[in-house]
DNA sequence: GATGACATGTAATTGGTTACATGATTAG
DNA sequence: CTAATCATGTAACCAATTACATGTCATC
């Protein structure tokens, strides 16, 4: 039977499944609280996978009643689920990985942006990030004592880095903002010209239509 | 007239029509080149917006034949697409980030993989994020001599910290990786109890449906 | 003379989001 | 008592990707 081609969202589910059971409001619980930072999966997303999983037979769900609240459906993976799961953990490949930050991408723009605005922005951000350096910081050090967890931790320290990184560009970008001449008069944009000399992101080439 | 809700993606194409007029194949490129680090958007999707852009009335597109190539359809902004986009940048709310890093989704569950598949993992990582480095740096120098293009400048400096934060963390990482007692034995994953006492990541409260 | 890069796009599919629904429990 | 949170999901829509199409030009 042709199963189809599971998407890396569908493996993240099987990968929480194969440590315990849970159902789809569980699943959303946790992803939000773990892998959120790297990887998003709403809500809808997973109750929606949750069936085709099933139905391709590498998880089961049973339906369990509750007082008080609906009933839940609770999967759980089917040993040919965790062969699917160890096979892309070993072999599957590594689509080229997506972000969309919308204040870089108003900041590429910024000749067309109020100094106050920008400064806004950056300092919002920056608080942002602040506060997730906090929360990671304290996760960290709770998985610090658990060594099964290592490589939790390890997801965990990139995102502390990352959020690091971004601070401390914040600071910089502030600081270029308050000293600088703002050449107010609006010379933008042959900018564009240096980029056309550049070369692109590689394997991102144009014409060979996109894959790996 | 009930103009519809433009995206972000559309955002970022009235933007580059701001700096000059150009047609599909140029914005793919040019998209390609700079802020593809940050906000990817794919040659089809460039293709179907344009002419939504138009029937907007926020751009124009003029045909212009070429010889040995296909005709091209050039676009310019429109003075209402100015407004549009300069109200964006002003007062253009931000959505929520998005990020999809396969890798680090992979590792999350590294528990059930082979050391020297994670190894293997990072290095091609590693030796990416060094490649993009080297150009960003490059692509930084020519900048600094070209002060219109700060903004531009300021957003290869957030890739190029990034990037820079991402080679730390592999480092980091192959060490816990070479030094570690490894606990083969598949004691894994009740990290998820872990993970359950942490709050997750602001406003991504689960049950209120997703808005800002 | 085949292979790949340049140059334009269109069509089909799907992954993902937003909005819709419902009801119980707890906090103010 | 009223609002927010917990707890489950479904349905409709749309953004975005993958695959399809076509022809020229340079290079091996």
């Amino acid at each position: 039977m042709g199963t189809r081609r599971l998407s890396p969202t569908s493996y993240a589910l099987l990968g929480y499944l194969s440590m315990t059971p849970m159902s789809g409001y569980d699943l959303t619980v946790a992803v939000r609280k773990s892998i959120d930072m790297f990887w998003q999966i709403s809500k809808s997303q997973i109750y929606k996978e949750l069936p085709l999983l099933e139905a391709d037979a590498l998880i089961t769900g049973t339906d369990v009643a509750q007082d008080h609240y609906p009933d839940k459906r609770v999967y759980q993976l089917t040993p040919a689920g965790a062969a699917a799961l160890d096979d892309w953990l070993a072999n599957g490949e590594l689509p080229p990985p997506v972000s969309k930050i919308p204040e870089l991408l108003k900041l590429f723009f910024g000749h067309r942006m109020d100094d106050r605005d920008i400064r806004a922005m950056l300092l919002a951000t920056r608080s942002d990030h602040v506060a997730s350096v906090a929360r990671l910081e304290e996760l960290i050090a709770q998985l610090d004592d658990y060594p099964p967890a290592r490589w939790v931790r390890a997801t965990a320290r990139y995102g502390l880095l990352e959020h690091r990184a971004v601070i401390e560009w914040v600071d910089e970008t502030l600081l270029t903002l308050e000293a600088d001449d703002h050449p107010q008069p609006d010379d933008t944009a042959d900018a564009l010209d240096v980029i056309r000399r550049v070369p692109p992101r590689p394997r991102d080439v144009i014409t060979p239509d996109n894959d790996a």
